[in-house]
RNA sequence: UGGGGUGUAGCCAAGUGGCCUAAGGCACCGGAUUUUGAUUCCGGCAUUCGGAGGUUCGAAUCCUCCCACCCCAGCCA
């Protein structure tokens, strides 16, 4: 499901060449996730390409889980994990697990001790370390590299077998401890580990590293194409190495692409554990997180997310996409599909005096106003209603066509009215408009030579539900968090990313949203109702903002 | 001279030696329509492709040198 028309990427590129050489008759991809956090918007950069290539082509694509570490792994994300890529749309040839492979990962460690290419290395963790060498200084051979076929084999059996403790063995690769390519200085491939495993439970306590399990695993699947990101490039020799000296089905290409970076937010599962374990959101779905749960939350479609990739595009280029390009992709995708009400979420009583007590004026609104197959509905004009504080200003600007005293607006959908009276409380805060409305404008009529321009939202003070709305802002203050190494990126936490607003007045409509509706509250922005709703009391998400040429002005008046 | 990568507008990104005096999107700046300062629509926005040389009738695309930035020294993935 790869919606975009995007010029063929160099990935896909790569594989029209593999099919044009006849090298495969069914790609095969994988979306390999560590169930060690949620998904982030990241990975959906990954689900999209893996997934829809896999679409496009006919082919596969297996939801692999990379579970080789049961230290940091939990079930809780294995679950979190499969309903983040349903709901992205996308539907997995097969699920599985790299814990599936350990007997078949554990015969390839076997042949490649019997080979002579892997030994059990006794060095402790600080000895290897400096062993390994530097960068630029080459490492040097561990004493216990030359130990027999038999010595390894033994050592090997009584990993598995328990009796060592964590830490005392691992087994290596032998490759070459002079390579200038420091995944080649003969990695881990089995290390002890005396932890249970969410699926293998204590079936073993010793457990493979990722760079022989991945591509192992892979070529276990049949996988054509290994696609990750730029940070394994170095690791693509040692991801050749293995398939080449172990007795595998069948050797994957690895490519690798760039990560998607967003600015004022942070992509990297170790933060965004950070921030919900520290509670500087309200959990791995709160709408600010750039997770995949977070945005779904607020209110993001999987369309928007999924076109919202396919905007930005693959390439082997390190990157950081502006948020507005993620605002603009949940903007036009909501746009069409959005049915339009009115709320009001500061409220500010404004008393019609020319208008009977008592009555209420019914009034047949559209659902839409470029689709008239979502249909109308009915909203009641009434003597009270509330508008939006910050559509009245004492002393407005030039440029601020809304209500001020002794200036009239029109009531969208309704009539001009007028203010002439403004009430204050003793703190001096306007907390009434007392207006009349001219009976000449009523539906839509504009009167000779009368140029209203402005429009307000409002909503019947007697006909309305109180409800919340939380309106979100970005994550961060700084355009890149991690910018300043000096300071823990929590310290640019925006501390307005959430605002609460508990007293706000929505027409009647929007007190029983329909399931999984996103409602344009007109003038305002998109908005979600919440998992955290009652039956009597309905809490909404901005999802977004509408475009607002007025901000924007009235941003560069106050600077 | 450790290795591996990347450099096209403020941010993404097409372009794969001639139709490129360089697509498209976002952002930005106009202007039209509008009972959402929304949407939509029109127009503007790189004589230039990190820099300098070179090859060629012709270079963003090929060669050489230089510069900048990113990744790698977990028994993490």
């Amino acid at each position: 499901m790869s919606d975009n028309l995007e010029p063929v990427n160099f990935i896909r590129q790569a594989i029209n060449a593999d099919l044009a050489d006849k090298k495969h008759d069914k790609i095969v991809t994988r979306f390999p996730p560590e169930p060690n956090g949620y998904l982030h918007i990241g990975h959906a950069k990954s689900i999209w390409l893996n997934f829809g290539i896999a679409d496009d082509y006919e082919g596969e694509c297996t939801l692999r889980f990379d579970d080789t570490n049961p230290i940091k792994e939990d079930e809780e994300f294995v679950t979190a994990i499969e309903e983040d890529v349903r709901w992205l749309g996308f539907k997995w040839s097969r699920i599985a697990h790299a814990s599936d492979y350990f007997p078949k990962l554990h015969e390839f460690a076997i042949e490649l001790i019997h080979k002579g290419l892997a030994y059990v290395d006794s060095l402790d963790m600080e000895t290897m370390r400096e062993y390994r060498g530097t960068l630029k200084e080459p490492g040097k051979n561990s004493p216990y590299r030359d130990r027999s076929v038999e010595e390894n084999m033994d050592l090997f059996s009584r990993m598995k077998a328990g009796e060592f403790a964590d830490g005392k063995h691992v087994l290596r690769a032998k490759i070459d401890m002079q390579s200038s390519n420091i995944n080649l200085r003969d990695p881990v491939i089995y290390r002890i580990r005396h932890h249970a495993h969410q699926r293998t439970g204590d079936a073993w306590c010793i457990y493979p590293m990722y760079d022989f399990t991945h591509g192992l695993s892979d070529a276990i699947e049949g996988v054509t194409h290994s696609l990750c990101t730029l940070e394994f490039e170095d690791h693509r020799a040692l991801y050749d190495w293995f398939l080449s000296h172990v007795s595998a089905p069948c050797h994957p290409r690895q490519i690798e692409f760039s990560r998607l970076n967003l600015n004022y937010s942070v992509m990297s599962k170790r933060m965004l554990t950070q921030l919900v374990n520290n509670g500087h959101v309200d959990g791995w779905d709160d709408p600010r997180m750039p997770t995949i749960s977070g945005l779904r939350r607020r209110g993001f479609t999987a369309s928007a997310v999924r076109n919202f990739i396919g905007s930005v595009g693959i390439t082997k280029k390190a990157n950081v996409i502006e948020m507005s390009m993620l605002e603009n992709a949940v903007r036009e995708d909501l746009d069409s599909i959005s049915p339009r009400a009115m709320g009001v979420l500061k409220p500010l009583k404004l008393v019609i005096e020319n208008f009977p007590e008592g009555e209420s004026e019914p009034i047949e609104v559209a659902n839409h106003p470029n689709d008239p197959s979502m249909g109308t509905r009915n909203i009641l004009l009434t003597r009270e209603i509330y508008i939006d504080h910050d559509d009245f200003m004492e002393d407005p600007p030039k440029k601020f066509f809304r209500l001020g005293p002794d200036r009239e607006v029109r009531l969208r959908y309704g009539f001009v009215v007028h203010c002439h009276k403004v009430i204050k409380n003793d703190a001096g805060e306007v907390i009434e408009l007392r207006c009349t409305y001219d009976p000449n404008t009523r539906h839509g009529q504009q009167p000779e030579g009368r140029k209203v321009k402005g429009i307000i939202h409002w909503v019947s003070a007697e006909h309305c539900v109180d409800a919340s709305v939380r309106l979100y802002d970005r994550l961060f203050q700084e355009a890149n968090p991690l910018a300043d190494k000096t300071k823990a990126f929590t310290e640019s936490l925006n501390p307005h990313s959430l605002q609460v607003l508990t007293n706000c007045k929505l027409e009647l409509s929007l007190g029983s949203p329909s399931v999984d509706t996103r409602y344009q509250f007109e003038r305002l922005g998109y908005f979600y109702p919440d998992i955290d709703s009652s039956s009597s009391h309905p809490i909404y998400n901005r999802i977004v903002t509408l475009r607002d040429s007025w901000a924007k002005i009235d941003k560069q008046r106050k600077s």
